[in-house]
RNA sequence: GCGCGCGUAGCUCAAUUGGAUAGAGCGUCGGCCUCCGGAGCCGAAGGUUGCUGGUUCGAGUCCAGCCGCGCGUACCA
């Protein structure tokens, strides 16, 4: 198909996207081909962003100076060229002497008219956010909790960070699988099964009655009656105990498996419960223990070793990586002939890919664990397990986080050196909301003082853990989640509780409807530069939430929604709605208000973070 | 030793994946309530982005080498 070399008298009509810089693209391409015809190299990228700087308009193309090697030209001159074939007819003001700035940057600014228009496209049941031509299947590793111990701050990011990622994808129209990976098999779960059977023989425990603190106090002693030097000379008759029961486990053995599962309930009966307070979609059917793979491991041993994928060494089967670019080889067998967590892991993987058809498989897991799973992703590849249908190897992320740190820099754990139990940790953050709850608004009903607090101390915890950039530490401190200022859960939380009661107020006093609000209800009026930005804003939401899908970084989302909410800070500061100077603005600005609202609503509960009426 | 990660205002953190003059909050100083929720808004001061080179029109961002901190590094998970 020949290309065509003279611009287009006009741009097309239709499909009219919503989305600025899809349009502006499209434009800009237009006029770079019509510019430089066959000179112009293939793949050429308009690089429209959104300006940093209102000084520089809204929008900008970086264009021009990439593309001064290839053509042979000054940027200035490709960019005045570039301008010359510009066709923004119904998009953006006409060029003036501020268009080219710079090295030869191209600057943009939306006309009110097309700013409206974006924002009455924009303002559609999914936000701008259209449903994938082909949705992908999303497999997302998250939560990770061990048997007979109590979640901690460790299983907070994972759970958190990795909920999020799974609502980002469906939120983008993706089918997501989450998998609770427990950790419910092996020597460990061995012990403590050991030790429950001991304890309910000699009639010390009751099975039927036992809670998990019980269980997690008696996993501690379990390990430690194991080893040698807690325990001494027990330790040795302990071990191998243990190891007979690892054996009856493993072989089916009734008594040991009802022991070990009746642990298992209750684990994951708590988790679930933890999870389903932390606001997180954690399910008992997203459950995918370890023990759910013990029938695979020999098979994926022997497969590999058949292939010639893996080899022995020193006794042991691994899987060199060396041509990967990485020195430590997998280990998938031990000397003994036990397994490793990385048998498991490579059976997880085949199972992800090849059963559950996942295209894309992200573990929301420490980022201690980034050489095992560079090493795994290797494997895995060289296996042919992340093999898809079409033969491409499915995309293996880690989405590593940092480690929660005390105020002493150190990692987070009491006073005594344990791990802090996530429950009490949650209690505390949902009581120091209370009391801020009860002195900010003593109106509050009880009930509803009850409800606000629970919102708002879960979010605030739950906000921190995703604001921060993932990979980093980051310092614990209820002063400052809980502070309500800045870029915080409590400061999304109470914008989008004004714009609610703005809309409340609205339908009370002016009979406004907010369902009256949408599509030709009210005209969109975008005049006040603090309309101007919101509006601006809003635009960008679609945008960000792709951009959290490809980076697995829920802080852009966070800091997105925080520039939305002081933007209409601003706004509401500046801009009277309800006594705006007649109806069409009131009802513009309305408008405005439930959208900003939407947009705030959708990405809170997209982070997972409950949004209130009143707080 | 080797590998991975991190280093940005006094403190806690951002920076549209290489774009223009590095931005917020806290704290400090100064303003804004006959006004839709003040848990708010506006302003001021505060920076050699750990150091030194390099790549290019352009580097907090990429590369190399140092410095500091953290975490890993063959049979625990």
């Amino acid at each position: 198909m020949p290309i065509a070399i003279c611009p287009l008298p006009s741009p097309p009509p239709l499909p009219m996207s919503h989305d600025p810089l899809q349009i502006l693209s499209e434009r800009f391409l237009d006029a770079m081909r019509g510019a430089f015809g066959d000179r112009l190299p293939e793949g050429a990228d308009p690089m429209i962003a959104a300006s940093r700087n209102p000084q520089f308009g809204d929008y900008q193309s970086n264009a021009a100076m990439p593309l001064a090697k290839a053509l042979g030209m000054k940027p200035r001159d490709i960019a005045a060229q570039i301008v010359e074939k510009l066709d923004l007819s119904g998009v953006a003001e006409p060029v003036d002497e501020h268009t080219i700035a710079g090295p030869g940057f191209i600057n943009i600014r939306l006309d009110r008219g097309a700013l409206a228009g974006l924002l009455d496209a924009l303002d559609s049941p999914d936000l701008g956010i259209e449903p994938p031509e082909s949705p992908s299947t999303i497999v997302v590793d998250l939560c990770g909790v061990n048997l007979a111990k109590q979640m901690h701050v460790g299983h907070l990011r994972s759970t958190v960070i990795g909920d999020t990622i799974a609502r980002v994808f469906e939120r983008l129209g993706h089918r997501v699988i989450r998998q609770n990976h427990l950790g419910d098999w092996g020597l460990p779960i061995a012990m403590v099964t050991r030790a429950v059977m001991d304890r309910a023989a000699k009639g010390e425990i009751d099975l039927d009655a036992i809670d998990l603190d019980e269980l997690d106090a008696l996993y501690k002693s379990a390990q430690k009656s194991c080893d040698p030097e807690s325990a001494g000379e027990a330790a040795a008759e302990n071990l191998a105990r243990a190891k007979t029961t690892l054996v009856a486990l493993q072989s089916g053995d009734a008594e040991t498996v009802a022991a070990w599962k009746r642990i298992s309930d209750i684990t994951v009966n708590e988790c679930v419960a933890v999870c389903a307070r932390l606001h997180a979609t954690v399910l008992p059917e997203h459950t995918a223990g370890e023990s759910t793979y013990r029938d695979e491991l020999a098979g994926i041993v022997d497969d590999l070793l058949s292939r010639g994928v893996a080899e022995e060494s020193r006794g042991a089967v691994i899987v060199d990586l060396k041509d990967a670019g990485i020195a430590e080889p997998l280990l998938v067998r031990k000397s003994d002939g036990g397994f490793l967590y990385a048998t498991t892991d490579m059976a997880a993987i085949r199972r992800r890919v090849q059963k559950f058809g996942g295209d894309r498989i992200i573990y929301a897991v420490d980022a201690r664990q980034s050489l095992h799973f560079r090493q795994l992703f290797a494997a895995a590849k060289k296996a042919g397990y992340a093999k898809r249908p079409d033969g491409t190897d499915a995309q293996l992320d880690h989405a590593a986080f940092g480690t929660v740190l005390g105020e002493d820099n150190r990692p987070f754990k009491t006073r005594t050196g344990e791990n802090v139990k996530l429950a009490d940790l949650l209690d505390q953050a949902v009581e120091r909301a209370g009391a801020a709850v009860k002195e900010k608004n003593p109106d509050l009903s009880p009930e509803d003082q009850r409800i606000v607090a629970e919102a708002v101390g879960i979010g605030a915890i739950k906000y921190t853990d995703l604001a921060n950039d993932r990979v980093r530490d980051y310092v614990f401190s209820f002063d400052r989640m809980l502070a309500f200022e800045g870029n915080t859960g409590p400061y999304l939380q109470y914008a989008l509780v004004r714009i609610r009661s703005i809309l409340r107020k609205a339908k009370a006093e002016h009979g406004v409807d907010e369902a009256a609000l949408g599509g030709d209800g009210a005209m969109l009026r975008i005049e006040a530069p603090e309309e101007k930005d919101l509006a601006l804003l809003i635009l960008r939401f679609p945008g960000v939430v792709r951009t959290v899908a490809d980076s697995l970084e829920p802080h852009r989302l966070c800091g997105y929604l925080y520039e939305v909410s002081t933007a209409f800070s601003g706004f509401f500061q500046n801009c009277p709605v309800l006594r705006a100077q007649d109806d069409v603005m009131r009802l513009s600005r309305l408008r405005l208000c439930r959208l900003t609202g939407r947009v705030l609503e959708s990405g809170l509960e997209t982070l997972g973070i409950v949004a209130l009426d009143r707080m």
